[in-house]
DNA sequence: TTGTAAGCGTTATCAC
DNA sequence: GTGATAACGCTTACAA
């Protein structure tokens, strides 16, 4: 035959080791190859040991694209976080992902800056992906975002945000119960003057469960709750800073203070040092969230601290139960509350 | 005909709402549909809008593990970082991912925590994603690592590590120069026996460099240099407050100290405080890296801010031009020095 | 500007 | 335990 067709020339994916080209190798079907790296269990042991040794020798990765398209399921599993670099979500991201590679899953990443938009995009381009599974942080998405999410048809967990009655995996802790811990642990130590200052910033809805768990706690316990917010739109530290000014600077100051989160609380301590006044002598200072530098402080800052990386790792353990790839079997807890911990330092 | 070959069934992505899908509702065919996505230029006017009603109406998601198979490039990057949520390469990450995904690319993340042989199992796995590029954080990597990287043809690139001799494109900047910056602010600012303080963990290169460039500052300052290193296994923190007890104890005590991160300057400062020194009167401290902290420290910590931010951005900038998303036809430069910043302070 | 056909590299299915 | 074959949903190449 002289006129036998020309091979199709090679346009894409030039160059690429296939399993096909190990299956070639060892002489065995792609088919083998496949189940050499899916269901090891179903290959003999002689063809196993020569198909690990062409893949050593020819350098074969797998494809998980092609896998991902032929399974229609890919190991890979999409999170949305309001922001990476903050000390607020930097643990639950890196309890995640170390315990997703641990199972051979890959975390594809966004950040949403608190934006209903942002995620709805981010969402977006994730689902292209096909994900395994898709981690938000926070209930509250747009409509769009709830949208894709009801077609989407993968697990949902939503993180953070505790919120019962949603139907998405909760995986949080109580903020309100914040309030109630601190409240508690600053009547304890012997105050009974204790002042809650608030984030000038209003849409902080969290901070704002705090200060209702640390109110309703200081009234069962017949004290005057005292909640502070400073004026103007401050950042955090700059805000701390005035919010004890003014309050130490009253007539009946306060002699604990416990602060919305620890930068409002670093600021406040670094205002109490430069008015002179002793911490906790003069007043004791309590913050949220146990941010990096709290141990590092002058003196260093009583805090209670949020379960992120708990949080990161749980996640993705109810990721790998919902996909079967852990406890088989095993349908995962929808509402996981967990719990937080107070860190007595210094300051109070 | 009775015996109508039923249809095939559904195996997988059913339910999942297709291209075709969307194509035979407009009525065109799916190369349409498809050129509406990559280049809307060659579609009618016409076709693009009831294209678009149909995208919206059906809540068609574009398949890009189908599309990615099909033209062996996926929007997907992969990076690897040795920490996610560490003070050191959050910024960084954060500025990558923000600049990608503004250009329509996702990030794929891993973390090797300074381990070799997980920064080989993270690059293995990522690659059978076909990555349109890889971004690593330093050039120390296995020799499998080696071999997957030059097999896998795609951008690489290498950050926070500056190694002009080596290949891939190098975005990062001079540790030595770190230490030419603080020699030098501490001896313009009167000082002249200035110590550093190198963490007791022995296998930071980078912070060796930078005792590098101090020592040759002091040395052509005419000015005699001392490096002083913790004994024993300590936490940064704990290291700096032995360093700074030990120096001040001496009979000849420095009248600055550059340690050579933050974590050890901030311990140096809570030890000075404690031992009732007042800095800087009786001791500069100056740290690097500016960690979060550093402004909350009292007195606030001076200190050299890496470009870490900056970084992110760059190695995102790099990526997007080695893909020609981005300044079409601009070839990636190769080296990128960046410049780091001194942050002056009240403890210097 | 649009359409047809082939193929991307893998896995599901079914037959042996 | 193994293999042949048909998808998976899209894009390349080429034709109209």
């Amino acid at each position: 035959m002289s006129d036998m067709k020309s091979p199709p020339r090679k346009r894409r994916g030039a160059g690429r080791i296939t399993q096909d080209a190990v299956a070639r190798h060892v002489g065995v079907s792609t088919m083998t190859v496949s189940r050499y790296f899916n269901q090891p269990d179903q290959v003999s042991e002689d063809h196993r040991q020569r198909i690990a040794a062409a893949v050593a020798e020819l350098g074969y990765v797998p494809n998980l694209v092609a896998g991902g398209l032929a399974s229609a399921k890919g190991r890979i599993v999409a999170m949305v976080v309001p922001n990476i670099s903050g000390p607020i979500f930097a643990d639950t991201i890196q309890g995640f992902s170390d315990t997703l590679s641990q199972h051979g899953y890959q975390l594809l990443l966004a950040s949403s800056y608190f934006s209903k938009e942002q995620e709805e995009s981010a969402i977006r381009a994730f689902l292209g992906w096909s994900p395994a599974a898709l981690v938000v942080t926070s209930h509250f998405h747009s409509e769009g975002t709830e949208k894709m999410l009801a077609n989407a048809d993968i697990p949902l967990i939503e993180t953070w945000d505790y919120q019962p009655e949603r139907a998405p995996i909760q995986i949080g802790f109580s903020h309100h119960q914040v309030g109630v811990i601190g409240a508690r642990h600053l009547h304890d130590k012997g105050y009974r003057r204790i002042a809650f200052v608030l984030n000038s910033a209003s849409g902080d809805f969290s901070a704002q469960e705090r200060s209702e768990g640390y109110a309703e706690t200081l009234v069962a316990l017949g004290l005057a709750p005292q909640i502070y917010t400073p004026a103007g739109e401050l950042a955090p530290f700059e805000a701390g800073k005035r919010a004890l000014t003014e309050l130490m600077g009253r007539s009946d100051p306060p002699d604990a203070i416990f602060f919305a989160n620890d930068n409002l609380a670093a600021g406040g301590l670094l205002a109490a040092q430069r008015a002179g006044l002793s911490i906790p002598k003069n007043c004791a200072i309590l913050g949220f969230g146990d941010y990096p530098f709290a141990e590092m402080l002058m003196p260093n800052l009583s805090t209670i601290k949020p379960p992120a990386l708990q949080i990161g790792v749980l996640a993705a353990q109810r990721v790998l139960q919902s996909l079967g790839a852990i406890d088989e079997g095993v349908e995962p807890q929808r509402l996981n509350l967990l719990e937080c911990r107070l860190i007595e330092r210094e300051s109070s």
